[in-house]
DNA sequence: TGGCATTGCTATTTTGAATAGCATTGATAT
DNA sequence: ATATCAATGCTATTCAAAATAGCAATGCCA
């Protein structure tokens, strides 16, 4: 259904549109994971810990900005799952590893992502495409 | 404290970044609006009431985005601050009015949003600063 | 070796948003 | 005008994501 547009005085508010748009992108996003059983936050993890092997839970949690607290619950989603398993570095703390099944299904991630990524592009015009990028990338230093 | 920088593979992802970028503005944001007592929502339905006049609580919710139950404590919570009041518009709806209190309390909220507004976009190198609020326009349509 | 920080975790709380239901009233169509 | 349907403003409850506090064990460093 199409949203209700916010007034204009709304709608020009850059911070504003900002947060309205990113919460109709995640939702988007959201809902073309939920073919995989997945949420925002899993995926995120499989991909990061695909990206650099590895990685403990608490470096997971810092570059996702997600408590280590909270990363349990997560964890364990994706291991009782059968996408990650756990390797000991040490008697302290321990690698986060993809299993074969979770390497399957990265491949299955990584094609809803990219086109979804696509996708949010092709929505915005050409002439303002390329600026879009490196304009949040400048928001997050 | 300074972020920690997500993988590259992520960074280069415009939907995650979006979403990061927009959290970490609502962030500041309602940090600055805590100097008024106001949440973002609350300080958004005070510009909003007070750009268009005379809404109701259903339509204030769809403007925003919010449902009209949970418009319920929002709006009970500006009333007990004295900040809006609710004028019959017949026996079913009632219109939402800023009191004085009110106004001067937008008077703030103006002057930290504007500002906010104005920082934000000072963030975004020149050359891609008036691409970024059309390009997120797009992604709303 | 002593002190300090980190890890992974439990347990609990807080918060925002979602869902369901309800009585009343307004709008619509015949 | 009247029966039907939709909208309004609510209550009450649930749900999920995040935040907070605390803890035992381990690694790190002076």
């Amino acid at each position: 259904m199409p949203k209700l547009q916010p007034s204009d005085t709304l709608a020009s508010l850059p911070g504003y549109t900002l947060r309205r748009a990113a919460n109709a992108m995640m939702d988007e996003l959201a809902s073309r994971l939920s073919a995989l059983d997945l949420r925002v936050s899993d995926a995120s993890v499989l991909l990061l810990v695909d990206a650099r092997r590895d990685m403990t839970s608490s470096e997971i949690g810092k570059v996702l900005d997600i408590q280590r607290a909270n990363m349990v619950p997560l964890l364990a989603r994706l291991e009782a799952a059968g996408l990650i398993e756990r390797k000991p570095i040490d008697r302290k703390s321990q690698a986060i590893l993809l299993t074969a099944h979770g390497q399957a299904r990265l491949g299955d991630v990584k094609a809803i992502t990219e086109r979804f990524e696509t996708d949010l592009m092709a929505r915005i015009p050409a002439e303002h495409r390329e600026h879009f990028l490196p304009a949040l990338q400048a928001l997050l230093e």
